[in-house]
DNA sequence: ACGTTTATAATCGTTGTGACTATAAGGGGT
DNA sequence: ACCCCTTATAGTCACAACGATTATAAACGT
């Protein structure tokens, strides 16, 4: 292998730069309480393990390994990102995450012991903007982070970090941004306020942080999912992997409402779905829901192969 | 480090999960030759190295090799993708390579050593049509990938074979799509029409194959880079990575075409710009180019922190 | 019978943007 | 000096996308 690749110089094949690469699966699934995210210990991690030499592949790998450990096959895996990052440094060891995002359907409850289904919103539960801005933005974070940028040295990191976080989470009238999840946690870890930044340090004295939060940085991992599918949505029909085999436009509307985490004008979500040709009727209808019976769809699977890039816009609220 | 992560079961910590890590950058600028990646070698490689105990992060790791094997200080820097995939498999030994973008300008030659600068188009003659289709679509494209959906033993994957290769090179008059720059090249892959497919393989027939190759999958990861990159101008202000203080709108507008390899409307382009207020004149004009002075502008850094998500989208011609 | 709920259709106005035309300002050749 | 070339810059037009709103239809419950 090396004399393949001649060009490197400096190399040297020996124990000394071998790392231990975990991959950490996001596995997402919705039902009618929102949201979900698969883990195990309670809510306390997401499933993961090592990257092992009998794996063929990552993907196959992260499959194993959520099976074994949830009893729960994957359907649709992206990869999201790959650490190597603080706090994750052992003797002469070094760790990779390799992090993915699963999207699947909650069916299957097989009955594979420490797993369990948690609300994304748990652990972020300032993102759910479907009922309008939750009281925790502006009663609990937001005097907080101002306390913490005008903690800050001068005045240029003072005026820096009240414009970051005005941004990320749209104080002074400007407009919420659901795709920044990921920028969000990390402006909260970035001011210590949340409880995986205070791990190690000094300051014992805890004060109630938001959020749960998991081990490692699995919960940052979690943002990171959050953000992606938040912002894949809206330009690849992605959804279509958390929907059953059948459903209304309601539904779905209702899943991608959970996913963002803000609401939608039903009439134009409508029309987009239409006219994208991304679903057809079944001539069924369902009644289940009280009020009209609705149309039931199906995804129109061949458009997925047509068009790479047309997707699901989101019409979202203008600013 | 284990006992913290106490949900993993069946984690065993050992050699035989061990792993060599390899840091693999794609460093992109653009001259008036039109969009360059760094290379050692003489064009046949990536530069890059493997994920060492010295380096604090993927990313110093990365600037670190770089820099040692050209010289090439690196600025913008984004993460790809992670491959742990074919022929990459050592005895007890596996390889994962994480892959890089960068975007830096091609000003400091330093003279060190083995490095050059090559075209993209060099190694991808099928993906600029800024004058046109190219003619090795139809003459020597085309008529290949044609006889390989044929040669399928099922009437249906012929079908999905021809549907594939339609889309993926605007064959049967679609329209060309310049994002689509990894799938054109699996595609080629699948198709044993690159070189890389060939290695190792009985077909010692190598029949001229389009394009430039490399070592190992470092043409994949190029094709990777490029694909991120045609889409992520169309969202992000990262162009401005590429360009000098001071530039003009044309100079710009090259810019992004050199790079989506198409060219742009360009009032359309203008407006765009301007109306996003991405650039600030300075008031100094250059006469270079023959013909009117232009306009010198400089980046609006400002813009970044505070619209996180607008960008520079491309006015394309419509399909 | 009436109200409630949900489904479904239609309309209106604004914005975005692709395509096109027109005018301005320089240099070089004859 | 003039013409012609090249490039810069401004403006127009038409259509498609889309956010917001209203109206109608079809079920159920009281």
């Amino acid at each position: 292998m090396d004399q393949a690749k001649g060009p490197r110089k400096g190399r040297a094949i020996g124990k000394t730069n071998d790392v231990n690469a975990d991959l950490i699966a996001v596995v997402v699934a919705v039902n009618d309480a929102g949201p979900c995210v698969l883990t195990i210990e309670e809510g306390g991690a997401l499933p993961s393990g090592p990257f092992e030499l009998a794996h063929r592949s990552l993907q196959s790998g992260l499959r194993a390994w959520v099976e074994l450990q949830t009893g729960q096959p994957l359907g649709y895996i992206e990869q999201l990102y790959t650490f190597a990052d603080r706090d994750r440094v052992g003797a002469n060891q070094r760790v990779i995450s390799i992090s993915y995002l699963a999207l699947t359907r909650e069916e299957d409850t097989g009955a594979s012991g420490r797993r369990s289904w948690a609300s994304w919103y748990d652990y972020f539960p300032w993102e759910d903007h479907r009922s309008g801005r939750p009281p925790i933005v502006l009663e609990e974070l937001r005097p907080r982070l101002i306390e913490w940028a005008d903690g800050a040295d001068d005045g240029a990191t003072r005026f820096d970090r009240r414009r970051r976080a005005a941004v990320a989470f749209a104080l002074d009238g400007r407009a919420w941004n659901e795709e920044l999840a990921l920028q969000r946690y990390e402006l909260l870890y970035e001011a210590t306020l949340v409880e995986e930044a205070k791990r190690g340090g000094v300051s014992a004295i805890l004060a109630s942080v938001p959020g749960r939060s998991m081990i490692a940085d699995h919960r940052r991992i979690l943002a990171t999912a959050i953000a992606r599918l938040r912002s894949k949505i809206k330009y690849r029909p992605v959804v279509f992997e958390l929907m059953p085999p059948l459903f209304t436009l309601l539904q779905l509307q209702r899943t991608v409402e959970a996913l963002s985490g803000r609401l939608i004008n039903k009439p134009n979500f409508r029309r987009l779905i239409e006219q994208q040709e991304l679903v057809e009727k079944t001539g069924a209808t369902t009644a289940e829901t009280g009020g009209r019976p609705a149309q039931l769809y199906r995804f129109h699977h061949t458009i997925l192969d047509e068009r790479p890039v047309a997707g699901t816009k989101l019409p979202l609220a203008r600013a």
